[in-house]
DNA sequence: ATCAATACCTACTGAAGAGTAAGTATTATT
DNA sequence: AATAATACTTACTCTTCAGTAGGTATTGAT
Protein backbone atom coordinates (compact mmCIF):
# COMPACT_ATOMS: atom_id res chain seq x y z
CA UNK A 1 0.00 0.00 0.00
CA UNK A 2 1.16 3.67 -0.97
CA UNK A 3 0.81 4.49 2.98
CA UNK A 4 3.48 2.25 3.62
CA UNK A 5 5.95 2.93 1.11
CA UNK A 6 5.76 6.80 2.29
CA UNK A 7 5.70 5.81 6.20
CA UNK A 8 8.76 4.08 5.99
CA UNK A 9 10.75 6.70 3.75
CA UNK A 10 10.11 9.21 6.47
CA UNK A 11 10.70 6.38 8.91
CA UNK A 12 13.88 5.95 8.02
CA UNK A 13 14.86 9.48 7.20
CA UNK A 14 14.06 11.38 10.22
CA UNK A 15 13.08 8.70 12.42
CA UNK A 16 9.47 7.66 13.58
CA UNK A 17 8.98 10.13 16.75
CA UNK A 18 9.94 12.73 14.29
CA UNK A 19 7.40 11.90 11.14
CA UNK A 20 3.93 12.42 12.42
CA UNK A 21 1.17 10.86 10.47
CA UNK A 22 0.18 14.68 9.46
CA UNK A 23 3.67 14.52 7.40
CA UNK A 24 3.38 11.27 5.82
CA UNK A 25 -0.29 12.03 4.65
CA UNK A 26 0.78 15.43 3.31
CA UNK A 27 3.62 13.42 1.26
CA UNK A 28 0.95 11.45 -0.61
CA UNK A 29 -1.28 14.62 -0.62
CA UNK A 30 -3.99 13.23 1.65
CA UNK A 31 -5.49 14.20 4.75
CA UNK A 32 -4.31 12.37 8.01
CA UNK A 33 -7.87 10.71 8.88
CA UNK A 34 -7.15 8.81 5.36
CA UNK A 35 -4.36 6.92 7.15
CA UNK A 36 -6.78 6.13 9.91
CA UNK A 37 -9.13 4.86 7.13
CA UNK A 38 -6.89 2.01 6.59
CA UNK A 39 -4.90 1.55 9.59
CA UNK A 40 -5.64 1.77 12.98
CA UNK A 41 -2.85 3.52 14.60
CA UNK A 42 0.54 5.25 13.89
CA UNK A 43 2.58 2.12 15.62
CA UNK A 44 0.41 -0.32 13.39
CA UNK A 45 1.97 2.07 10.50
CA UNK A 46 5.50 1.10 11.82
CA UNK A 47 4.67 -2.20 12.50
CA UNK A 48 3.39 -3.10 9.14
CA UNK A 49 6.43 -1.19 7.44
CA UNK A 50 8.83 -3.72 9.81
CA UNK A 51 6.35 -6.84 9.35
CA UNK A 52 7.34 -6.01 5.08
CA UNK A 53 10.67 -5.60 6.02
CA UNK A 54 11.09 -9.17 8.14
CA UNK A 55 8.94 -11.28 5.73
CA UNK A 56 11.74 -10.57 2.83
CA UNK A 57 14.08 -12.04 5.31
CA UNK A 58 12.04 -14.88 6.39
CA UNK A 59 11.66 -15.34 2.50
CA UNK A 60 15.50 -15.50 2.22
CA UNK A 61 15.36 -17.62 5.07
CA UNK A 62 13.49 -20.45 3.36
CA UNK A 63 15.39 -20.39 0.49
CA UNK A 64 18.44 -20.52 1.90
CA UNK A 65 17.67 -23.35 4.52
CA UNK A 66 16.11 -25.47 1.24
CA UNK A 67 19.08 -25.06 -0.72
CA UNK A 68 21.81 -27.00 -1.57
CA UNK A 69 25.74 -27.09 -0.64
CA UNK A 70 27.89 -27.13 2.09
CA UNK A 71 26.72 -25.37 5.27
CA UNK A 72 29.22 -22.84 4.31
CA UNK A 73 27.56 -21.64 1.19
CA UNK A 74 24.01 -21.79 2.10
CA UNK A 75 25.27 -19.50 4.99
CA UNK A 76 26.92 -17.21 3.15
CA UNK A 77 23.95 -17.31 0.39
CA UNK A 78 21.96 -16.23 3.31
CA UNK A 79 24.05 -13.60 4.71
CA UNK A 80 24.27 -11.64 1.49
CA UNK A 81 20.04 -11.49 0.80
CA UNK A 82 20.53 -10.15 4.67
CA UNK A 83 22.37 -7.74 4.10
CA UNK A 84 20.67 -6.34 0.69
CA UNK A 85 17.52 -6.51 2.73
CA UNK A 86 18.89 -4.38 4.86
CA UNK A 87 19.93 -1.90 2.57
CA UNK A 88 16.14 -1.59 1.28
CA UNK A 89 13.71 0.71 3.07
CA UNK A 90 11.29 -1.94 4.81
CA UNK A 91 14.32 -3.85 5.53
CA UNK A 92 16.05 -0.68 6.71
CA UNK A 93 13.09 0.09 9.00
CA UNK A 94 13.66 -2.85 10.96
CA UNK A 95 17.48 -1.84 11.63
CA UNK A 96 17.06 1.87 12.38
CA UNK A 97 13.62 1.23 14.80
CA UNK A 98 14.93 0.87 18.09
CA UNK A 99 13.00 -2.05 20.67
CA UNK A 100 11.77 0.35 22.50
CA UNK A 101 9.87 2.52 20.21
CA UNK A 102 7.23 -0.34 20.24
CA UNK A 103 4.70 -1.25 22.77
CA UNK A 104 4.57 -4.47 24.44
CA UNK A 105 2.72 -6.13 22.18
CA UNK A 106 4.38 -5.05 19.09
CA UNK A 107 7.65 -5.42 20.15
CA UNK A 108 6.64 -9.04 21.30
CA UNK A 109 5.48 -10.22 17.67
CA UNK A 110 8.07 -8.11 15.56
CA UNK A 111 10.58 -10.30 18.39
CA UNK A 112 9.43 -13.68 17.75
CA UNK A 113 9.99 -12.62 13.69
CA UNK A 114 13.38 -12.31 14.60
CA UNK A 115 14.40 -14.90 16.41
CA UNK A 116 13.09 -16.84 13.55
CA UNK A 117 15.88 -14.87 11.35
CA UNK A 118 18.12 -15.55 14.17
CA UNK A 119 17.57 -19.12 14.60
CA UNK A 120 18.01 -19.92 10.66
CA UNK A 121 21.40 -18.16 10.67
CA UNK A 122 22.62 -20.24 13.62
CA UNK A 123 21.73 -23.31 12.46
CA UNK A 124 23.21 -22.60 9.24
CA UNK A 125 26.62 -21.85 10.91
CA UNK A 126 26.20 -25.02 13.51
CA UNK A 127 25.73 -27.22 9.84
CA UNK A 128 28.54 -25.51 8.67
CA UNK A 129 30.97 -26.37 11.60
CA UNK A 130 29.03 -29.90 11.43
CA UNK A 131 30.50 -30.66 7.92
CA UNK A 132 33.85 -28.94 7.93
CA UNK A 133 33.06 -26.24 6.20
CA UNK A 134 33.04 -23.21 9.22
CA UNK A 135 35.70 -23.46 11.98
CA UNK A 136 34.85 -24.43 14.66
CA UNK A 137 33.18 -21.46 17.01
CA UNK A 138 30.22 -20.63 19.19
CA UNK A 139 27.34 -21.02 16.82
CA UNK A 140 25.23 -18.43 18.89
CA UNK A 141 28.02 -15.85 19.31
CA UNK A 142 29.08 -15.85 15.33
CA UNK A 143 25.53 -15.80 14.13
CA UNK A 144 25.11 -12.30 16.83
CA UNK A 145 28.10 -11.47 15.10
CA UNK A 146 27.84 -12.19 11.29
CA UNK A 147 24.09 -10.26 12.07
CA UNK A 148 25.40 -6.75 14.10
CA UNK A 149 28.09 -6.78 11.48
CA UNK A 150 25.64 -6.68 8.14
CA UNK A 151 23.01 -4.36 10.12
CA UNK A 152 25.76 -1.84 9.42
CA UNK A 153 25.58 -0.81 6.03
CA UNK A 154 21.48 0.01 6.59
CA UNK A 155 23.00 2.97 8.82
CA UNK A 156 26.07 4.29 6.42
CA UNK A 157 25.44 3.00 3.05
CA UNK A 158 24.01 5.77 0.55
CA UNK A 159 21.79 4.43 -2.44
CA UNK A 160 23.46 6.63 -5.09
CA UNK A 161 26.87 5.62 -3.57
CA UNK A 162 29.76 3.81 -5.92
CA UNK A 163 28.98 0.61 -5.10
CA UNK A 164 25.83 -1.39 -5.21
CA UNK A 165 23.93 -2.81 -2.47
CA UNK A 166 25.13 -6.48 -3.70
CA UNK A 167 28.88 -5.63 -4.12
CA UNK A 168 28.76 -3.84 -0.75
CA UNK A 169 26.67 -7.08 0.73
CA UNK A 170 29.95 -9.45 -1.19
CA UNK A 171 32.71 -7.06 0.58
CA UNK A 172 31.02 -7.40 4.12
CA UNK A 173 30.19 -11.03 3.56
CA UNK A 174 34.39 -11.52 2.66
CA UNK A 175 35.60 -10.27 4.84
CA UNK A 176 33.56 -11.99 7.98
CA UNK A 177 34.25 -15.23 6.11
CA UNK A 178 38.05 -14.58 5.94
CA UNK A 179 38.39 -12.83 8.87
CA UNK A 180 41.55 -10.43 9.79
CA UNK A 181 44.29 -12.34 10.36
CA UNK A 182 46.51 -13.68 7.38
CA UNK A 183 46.62 -17.07 5.95
CA UNK B 1 27.08 14.84 37.61
CA UNK B 2 24.36 12.99 38.53
CA UNK B 3 22.10 14.09 36.14
CA UNK B 4 23.77 12.24 33.33
CA UNK B 5 23.75 8.75 35.32
CA UNK B 6 20.11 9.18 35.98
CA UNK B 7 19.59 10.88 32.31
CA UNK B 8 21.94 8.27 30.47
CA UNK B 9 19.81 5.04 32.29
CA UNK B 10 16.39 6.26 30.97
CA UNK B 11 17.32 7.09 28.09
CA UNK B 12 18.79 3.75 27.33
CA UNK B 13 16.03 1.89 28.62
CA UNK B 14 13.30 3.87 27.75
CA UNK B 15 14.77 5.97 24.36
CA UNK B 16 15.10 9.21 24.35
CA UNK B 17 11.93 10.57 22.93
CA UNK B 18 10.11 8.40 25.53
CA UNK B 19 11.83 10.14 28.41
CA UNK B 20 10.87 13.21 29.65
CA UNK B 21 12.87 15.37 32.21
CA UNK B 22 10.35 15.25 34.74
CA UNK B 23 11.16 11.15 34.28
CA UNK B 24 14.31 12.20 34.94
CA UNK B 25 13.87 14.84 37.74
CA UNK B 26 11.79 12.13 39.39
CA UNK B 27 14.56 9.44 39.65
CA UNK B 28 17.03 11.49 41.05
CA UNK B 29 14.39 12.92 43.73
CA UNK B 30 14.48 17.07 42.12
CA UNK B 31 12.22 18.69 40.66
CA UNK B 32 12.69 19.41 36.10
CA UNK B 33 14.25 22.95 36.59
CA UNK B 34 16.71 21.54 38.78
CA UNK B 35 17.99 19.82 35.59
CA UNK B 36 18.06 23.09 33.73
CA UNK B 37 19.84 24.75 35.92
CA UNK B 38 22.54 23.11 35.36
CA UNK B 39 22.23 22.32 31.32
CA UNK B 40 20.59 24.16 28.91
CA UNK B 41 18.18 21.96 27.70
CA UNK B 42 17.30 18.52 26.93
CA UNK B 43 19.24 17.50 24.04
CA UNK B 44 22.46 19.18 26.14
CA UNK B 45 22.01 16.31 28.32
CA UNK B 46 22.06 14.15 25.79
CA UNK B 47 25.12 15.49 24.22
CA UNK B 48 26.36 15.65 26.77
CA UNK B 49 25.78 11.90 27.76
CA UNK B 50 26.79 11.06 24.08
CA UNK B 51 30.77 12.96 24.69
CA UNK B 52 31.03 11.16 27.75
CA UNK B 53 30.49 7.86 25.89
CA UNK B 54 32.75 9.40 22.81
CA UNK B 55 35.29 10.46 25.40
CA UNK B 56 36.08 6.49 26.60
CA UNK B 57 36.33 6.08 23.44
CA UNK B 58 39.15 8.66 22.39
CA UNK B 59 40.93 7.56 25.12
CA UNK B 60 41.04 3.93 24.69
CA UNK B 61 41.96 5.17 20.48
CA UNK B 62 44.41 7.50 21.69
CA UNK B 63 46.66 4.16 23.99
CA UNK B 64 46.08 2.08 21.00
CA UNK B 65 47.53 4.45 18.69
CA UNK B 66 50.73 4.81 21.17
CA UNK B 67 50.57 1.11 22.11
CA UNK B 68 53.47 -1.00 21.38
CA UNK B 69 53.48 -4.29 18.58
CA UNK B 70 52.23 -5.23 15.61
CA UNK B 71 48.96 -3.45 13.64
CA UNK B 72 46.72 -6.88 14.10
CA UNK B 73 48.02 -6.57 18.16
CA UNK B 74 46.69 -3.10 18.70
CA UNK B 75 44.49 -3.38 16.69
CA UNK B 76 42.63 -6.13 18.85
CA UNK B 77 43.24 -4.22 21.94
CA UNK B 78 41.57 -1.05 21.14
CA UNK B 79 38.41 -3.32 19.27
CA UNK B 80 38.43 -4.63 22.60
CA UNK B 81 38.06 -1.77 24.64
CA UNK B 82 35.58 -0.44 22.24
CA UNK B 83 33.72 -3.17 22.65
CA UNK B 84 33.79 -2.83 26.60
CA UNK B 85 32.97 0.67 26.11
CA UNK B 86 29.93 0.22 24.01
CA UNK B 87 28.39 -2.28 26.93
CA UNK B 88 28.83 0.47 29.58
CA UNK B 89 26.07 3.21 29.83
CA UNK B 90 27.70 5.79 28.06
CA UNK B 91 28.75 4.20 25.21
CA UNK B 92 25.56 2.28 24.71
CA UNK B 93 24.20 5.45 24.69
CA UNK B 94 26.27 6.51 21.45
CA UNK B 95 24.61 3.37 19.87
CA UNK B 96 21.64 3.10 20.86
CA UNK B 97 20.84 7.17 19.71
CA UNK B 98 19.81 7.37 16.22
CA UNK B 99 21.12 10.12 14.40
CA UNK B 100 17.69 12.29 13.35
CA UNK B 101 17.42 12.24 17.03
CA UNK B 102 20.19 15.34 17.18
CA UNK B 103 20.22 18.50 15.70
CA UNK B 104 22.09 19.27 13.11
CA UNK B 105 24.60 20.88 15.01
CA UNK B 106 24.85 18.41 17.64
CA UNK B 107 24.81 15.87 15.16
CA UNK B 108 27.76 17.39 13.79
CA UNK B 109 29.37 17.76 16.66
CA UNK B 110 29.14 14.03 17.57
CA UNK B 111 29.60 13.03 14.03
CA UNK B 112 33.47 14.69 14.38
CA UNK B 113 34.30 12.50 17.48
CA UNK B 114 32.90 9.59 15.88
CA UNK B 115 35.15 10.19 12.79
CA UNK B 116 37.97 10.10 14.76
CA UNK B 117 36.85 6.79 16.26
CA UNK B 118 36.30 5.54 12.80
CA UNK B 119 40.19 7.30 11.34
CA UNK B 120 41.86 5.18 14.13
CA UNK B 121 40.36 1.97 13.47
CA UNK B 122 41.05 2.24 9.84
CA UNK B 123 44.51 3.15 10.40
CA UNK B 124 45.13 0.52 13.32
CA UNK B 125 43.95 -1.45 9.85
CA UNK B 126 45.67 -0.34 6.95
CA UNK B 127 49.08 -0.49 9.54
CA UNK B 128 48.56 -4.18 10.38
CA UNK B 129 48.02 -5.04 6.79
CA UNK B 130 51.05 -3.25 5.63
CA UNK B 131 53.23 -5.13 8.80
CA UNK B 132 51.74 -8.41 7.33
CA UNK B 133 50.10 -8.79 10.67
CA UNK B 134 46.61 -8.61 8.91
CA UNK B 135 45.33 -9.96 5.77
CA UNK B 136 44.95 -7.75 2.57
CA UNK B 137 41.47 -6.17 3.04
CA UNK B 138 40.16 -2.89 1.95
CA UNK B 139 40.57 -0.95 5.45
CA UNK B 140 37.59 1.46 4.97
CA UNK B 141 35.52 -1.51 4.72
CA UNK B 142 37.25 -3.65 7.31
CA UNK B 143 36.51 -0.64 9.70
CA UNK B 144 33.15 -0.14 9.00
CA UNK B 145 32.59 -3.99 9.34
CA UNK B 146 34.43 -4.22 12.68
CA UNK B 147 32.81 -1.06 14.35
CA UNK B 148 29.59 -2.37 13.19
CA UNK B 149 29.99 -6.17 14.76
CA UNK B 150 31.29 -4.95 18.33
CA UNK B 151 28.04 -2.37 18.11
CA UNK B 152 26.09 -5.57 18.76
CA UNK B 153 26.16 -6.15 22.42
CA UNK B 154 25.01 -2.57 23.17
CA UNK B 155 21.84 -4.29 22.21
CA UNK B 156 21.60 -7.36 23.15
CA UNK B 157 24.37 -7.92 25.97
CA UNK B 158 22.59 -8.04 29.50
CA UNK B 159 24.56 -6.82 32.77
CA UNK B 160 23.55 -9.80 34.74
CA UNK B 161 24.49 -12.54 31.99
CA UNK B 162 26.73 -15.26 32.09
CA UNK B 163 29.56 -13.84 30.53
CA UNK B 164 31.48 -10.65 31.57
CA UNK B 165 31.61 -7.58 28.78
CA UNK B 166 35.24 -8.57 28.92
CA UNK B 167 34.62 -12.40 27.60
CA UNK B 168 32.03 -11.30 25.53
CA UNK B 169 34.73 -8.62 24.05
CA UNK B 170 36.90 -11.03 23.12
CA UNK B 171 34.78 -13.93 21.92
CA UNK B 172 33.59 -11.76 19.19
CA UNK B 173 37.18 -10.67 18.51
CA UNK B 174 38.55 -13.41 17.96
CA UNK B 175 36.05 -14.81 15.73
CA UNK B 176 36.32 -11.35 13.77
CA UNK B 177 39.95 -12.25 13.20
CA UNK B 178 39.71 -16.02 12.71
CA UNK B 179 36.72 -15.51 10.65
CA UNK B 180 34.50 -18.11 9.17
CA UNK B 181 37.03 -20.18 7.19
CA UNK B 182 38.50 -22.89 8.06
CA UNK B 183 42.65 -23.09 8.33
C1' DA C 1 23.84 42.45 59.27
C1' DT C 2 23.77 42.67 54.16
C1' DC C 3 24.48 41.14 49.77
C1' DA C 4 24.85 37.85 46.45
C1' DA C 5 25.32 33.49 44.59
C1' DT C 6 23.72 28.68 44.62
C1' DA C 7 20.38 25.28 44.59
C1' DC C 8 16.35 24.32 44.44
C1' DC C 9 10.81 24.87 44.27
C1' DT C 10 5.45 25.42 42.42
C1' DA C 11 2.79 26.66 38.90
C1' DC C 12 2.35 27.96 34.72
C1' DT C 13 2.58 28.59 29.00
C1' DG C 14 2.71 26.95 24.41
C1' DA C 15 3.27 23.83 20.81
C1' DA C 16 3.04 19.53 18.68
C1' DG C 17 0.69 15.84 17.32
C1' DA C 18 -2.26 11.44 18.08
C1' DG C 19 -6.62 10.32 17.46
C1' DT C 20 -11.89 11.45 16.60
C1' DA C 21 -16.50 13.38 15.30
C1' DA C 22 -19.20 14.20 11.84
C1' DG C 23 -19.57 15.22 7.56
C1' DT C 24 -19.32 14.87 1.76
C1' DA C 25 -18.32 12.89 -2.83
C1' DT C 26 -17.91 8.80 -5.62
C1' DT C 27 -18.70 4.41 -7.08
C1' DA C 28 -20.89 -0.21 -6.98
C1' DT C 29 -25.20 -3.03 -5.95
C1' DT C 30 -30.01 -4.32 -6.21
C1' DA D 1 -33.87 5.41 -8.35
C1' DA D 2 -32.51 3.98 -3.68
C1' DT D 3 -29.10 2.03 -0.75
C1' DA D 4 -24.88 1.22 0.95
C1' DA D 5 -20.12 0.78 1.03
C1' DT D 6 -15.69 3.18 0.03
C1' DA D 7 -12.65 6.88 0.12
C1' DC D 8 -11.88 10.63 1.57
C1' DT D 9 -12.56 15.75 3.97
C1' DT D 10 -12.43 19.85 7.73
C1' DA D 11 -12.31 20.94 12.16
C1' DC D 12 -11.95 19.77 16.24
C1' DT D 13 -10.29 17.44 21.34
C1' DC D 14 -6.95 15.98 24.64
C1' DT D 15 -2.62 14.80 26.30
C1' DT D 16 2.05 15.16 26.85
C1' DC D 17 6.03 17.60 27.36
C1' DA D 18 9.72 21.18 26.70
C1' DG D 19 10.72 25.17 28.49
C1' DT D 20 9.82 29.49 31.68
C1' DA D 21 8.35 32.93 35.22
C1' DG D 22 8.95 34.01 39.40
C1' DG D 23 9.46 32.51 43.72
C1' DT D 24 12.07 30.52 48.55
C1' DA D 25 15.84 28.47 51.47
C1' DT D 26 20.64 28.01 52.41
C1' DT D 27 25.24 29.09 52.35
C1' DG D 28 29.32 31.93 52.03
C1' DA D 29 31.62 36.49 51.48
C1' DT D 30 32.19 41.52 53.05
Amino acid sequence: MAVLTAAVRMFNARGYHATSLDDVAASLGVSKPTIYHYLGNKEQVLVECLTMGMDQLLDAADKARAGLGKGIDRLRAFLLSYAEVNMEEFGRCNILTANETLSPDARETIRLLKRRIHATLEDLVAEGVADGSIASCDARFAALTLASALNGPSRWHRPDGPQTPREIATILVDFLTAGLAPR
